[in-house]
DNA sequence: TTGCGTGCAAAGGTTTTGCATGGCA
DNA sequence: TGCCATGCAAAACCTTTGCACGCAA
């Protein structure tokens, strides 16, 4: 993971604009180039593959794909602390990011720790699944 | 989830054995390729992925990606220990893979939708930290 | 014999790369 | 001014699909 975060471009700077402003929400490449364009202030595919690459490495965003479809979607990651001693839950159907305290995390993180010498990074860890709102839905 | 196993054809029965083979690890399907072309019983491309997707249909084989890379990984899953759910760790340090079929595990599960109302799509969740090999060295 | 499974090749979509140009520091 | 970032287009990949032929039941 770098720190360097490189020149500041309008690009840039659009781009991450955007991705905060859909940090509770599922954003994909196309949506991204979309948005873009229509903001006329269209950026490159390319550009928006390297820029995301850049801030997936530097943890400013995450990156994962649904169902093993084709197609990665992006999130940005909140980096504000506070956030560690959650869970985070991510609904793979509406993509609404849960936080939840719950002293059980503690238990998995012993038991991970106990079991398998894993120290399990919760700040970074996200369960992926469907929320309750969800459930009925068709997916 | 369809319980029709179709045909037993020389291809299916080798792809099978192969991935079982391997459940303790993921294959993808250039491995797949590879290994039963050089098992001199090439398989068409193709073919591999619709055997796969008719596994994965039935239950037998389950599908994921690993950080949204590109290309999805492939794995058996015994239906005999259906108690068992697998989970992955990745460490952030190495980035080795961990793959693990604990029965604490699905505690956890049982957790999340008991209190939280959320259903974990353990496919899709992997837990990151710090493996034991990592655990003292500087990062 | 019947129809599913296979192989090949082409199509479709996503992501990466090469290279010349543009823009930040 | 020196580099890094950008754009465009082509390439590289991964996965799916159409079609004719082979093979299991």
């Amino acid at each position: 993971m770098k720190n360097d975060s490189g020149y500041n471009t309008r690009q840039k700077e659009k781009l991450l604009s955007y991705l905060i402003s859909k940090k509770d929400g599922h954003t994909n490449v196309a949506g991204i180039s979309a948005y873009l364009a229509a903001e006329g202030t269209p950026v490159g595919t390319a550009t928006i593959y390297r820029q995301l690459d850049r801030l997936v490495d530097q943890g400013l965003v995450r990156r994962y794909t649904i169902d093993g479809k084709t197609g990665a979607c992006y999130q940005y990651v909140d980096s504000n602390d506070g956030c560690h001693q959650h869970f985070h839950l991510k609904c793979k159907n509406c993509g609404v990011l849960i936080h939840t305290d719950c002293d059980h995390l503690s238990e998995i993180n012993k038991h991970m720790l106990a079991h398998h010498g894993f120290t399990v990074d919760s700040s970074m860890t996200v369960f992926y699944g469907i929320c309750s709102d969800c459930r009925g839905d068709a997916v």
